[in-house]
RNA sequence: GGCGUCGUAGAUCAAUCGGCAGAUCACCGGGCUUUCAAUCCGGAAGUUGCGGGUUCGAACCCCGUCGGCGUCACCA
């Protein structure tokens, strides 16, 4: 053995079954910041030796969703492309020829199994010293029947050919991990560091999980009693709803008819929701380690150069969406007004074209009414739907405080609001602003309220909106006279 | 059930030598404001899961107990 100090290769090797769990994001930001603290290297592996559930395309997503987030693989370049398990093959067969050669198996039913015959102790970076006696311990199959190596084996083998010094996982793989070290040792490879974190759990206590969404898509639709998707297929839908089956297909399907949220639980979820990578790393990061001080808003920067093992916790961690959007509010509050417009844009480009399309020039005012309510960058949408979508329906409530109330005082306001805006010379937020605040001096009203609010309820069908100004401006007069015609007529 | 592991405000976590239990989010009240936000000021929040023990002193060490989670696959 040198002195010399070891470099430290992390990897994240995850089985391309379905989308990049946020949970397997955060373990992903884990080992790529160790390797980046400590000058050395991030692989990435498939583990597809599950044939069945595997797929290139899940492969693809994966890849797309890290490299959105910039962990990317110091593998990812490489001539013979990320390593896929499957390609492997003759790798795990030469690690089973000898622990074979060895004694250490025998075969059952046509696969193939170790033999674990001794206590195993290991030291989890996090866990600490864990030990199990030989009497609690099975012998486990390391070869299937298809001939295929089972994910012990091939875990082992490609992280000692990898050179693999430290293994970051979640802490469900913890109870493996003795299977893990026995095949280190009977293959004479030196065992790596075990990290393992603590799982992310929903508010409830129960594991964030896929099905968390077909679980509120079944709720839903059996309390709101909602039809059937006409695009899914009857017969898969009564599956569905009798629990036969968690098809996230229906499940979105469902969502999409009826206007329901699902929950995040994947990183494209969080991208479609509109939460930047700035904001879902911070807070991942947080979610299970901490720097040991008081401080929680923090950069890459940061993280790489004070990541370490012992500061993550060892209980289990839920994630707090209230807190995620508190974050991310807060970053959207302190960007430069033209980074929050370009990075809006940009988002809406993707999701919402219509707005893009409605607005127009007006995009930037737009974008900044709402700098300061949006949590997400798909908030805006939300909160301006006004915007492409005049109102069909008056919110009884404002329309009885803001207009109806006191003779239709409101109503009048109203009426003279439209001759005010009618005549305008110049349509920008400062001259509209300008003209408002003289009318409710010389109606003599209380406050701007007097004419701002009854003007709300026009617009909007409701009481709440940005500035006037800025909300008329990016209306346009055009659009902004009928809807004071459509709303005086209604509630007259 | 066996084995393993974890329990600190509602939530995420601090308290790293056994020495005053703190921060942020959420929540509540008030100020400002044309609404909603933003912002400012203030507040509440804890039998450190529970019970015992050791100690001058316990969130921290020991024993027990309850609860959560993981695992016990020819899935990973």
């Amino acid at each position: 053995m040198s002195d010399q100090p070891q470099k430290v290769i992390t990897r994240f090797a995850p089985s391309p079954t379905g989308e990049l769990h946020i949970g397997g994001a955060r373990t992903a930001l884990f080992a790529w910041a160790y390797a980046r603290r400590h000058g050395g290297q991030f692989l990435l592996r498939f583990e597809d030796t599950d044939q069945k559930r595997s797929s290139k395309q899940a492969e693809q997503n994966i890849l797309r969703d890290l490299e959105w987030l910039g962990l990317r693989g110091d593998n990812h370049d490489a001539p013979g492309g990320i390593p896929r398990q499957s390609e492997r093959l003759d790798l795990y067969q030469a690690a089973l020829d000898r622990l074979k050669a060895v004694g250490h198996t025998y075969e059952d039913d046509g696969a193939v199994r170790f033999r674990m015959d001794r206590d195993i102790a290991f030291e989890d970076a996090v866990y600490g010293p864990i030990s199990v006696e030989a009497k609690d311990l099975e012998d486990f199959v390391i070869q299937k029947a298809d001939g295929f190596p089972t994910f012990h084996l091939a875990v082992v083998v490609d992280d000692a050919d990898m050179g693999v010094t430290h293994v970051i996982r979640g802490q469900e793989h913890l109870s493996n991990t003795t299977k893990h070290a026995a095949l280190y040792d009977a293959l004479g490879q030196p065992r790596p560091v075990w990290c393992h974190t603590p799982s992310i759990m929903n508010p409830d206590g129960s594991k964030m999980s896929k099905r968390d969404k077909a679980k509120l898509a079944r709720q839903s639709a059996q309390n709101g009693v909602w039809p059937a998707p006409s695009s899914i297929e009857p017969s898969r839908y009564q599956a569905f709803m009798d629990k036969g089956n968690d098809d996230l297909d229906i499940a979105t399907a469902i969502a999409e008819a009826n206007g329901l949220e699902l929950p995040e639980i994947y990183v494209d979820d969080f991208r479609r929701s509109g939460y930047t990578v700035p904001v879902l790393l911070n807070y991942l990061a947080l979610l299970g380690w901490n720097p040991g001080n008081d401080l929680e808003r923090f950069g890459l920067d940061y993280l790489c150069e004070y990541f370490d093992f012992d500061r993550i916790g060892k209980s289990n961690s839920k994630f707090d969406r209230d807190k995620l959007a508190a974050f991310s509010q807060d970053t959207f509050l302190q960007m430069p007004p033209e980074d929050w417009i370009s990075t809006l844009k940009a988002h809406f480009d993707e999701h919402f074209t219509n707005y893009v399309e409605k607005i127009g020039d007006g995009f930037g005012v737009f974008a900044m009414a709402y700098k300061e309510r949006s949590k997400t960058l798909s908030d805006p949408a939300e909160l301006g739907k006004f915007f492409v979508e005049a109102p069909t329906e008056y919110n009884p409530k404002a329309v009885k405080k803001n207009l109806t109330k006191n003779d239709g005082e409101g109503l009048t306001s109203l009426g003279k609001v439209r001759e005010t805006l009618a005549g305008l010379a110049e349509w920008k937020a400062e001259t509209i602003h300008a003209a408002l605040d003289a009318l409710w001096q010389t109606l003599e009203l209380k406050n701007m309220g007097g004419v701002a609010q009854p003007l709300r309820v026009a617009l909007t069908g409701n009481a709440v909106s940005p500035e006037i100004g800025p909300t008329l401006e990016i209306l346009d007069r055009g659009e902004t006279l009928r809807r004071i015609d459509a709303c005086l007529a209604a509630t007259h």
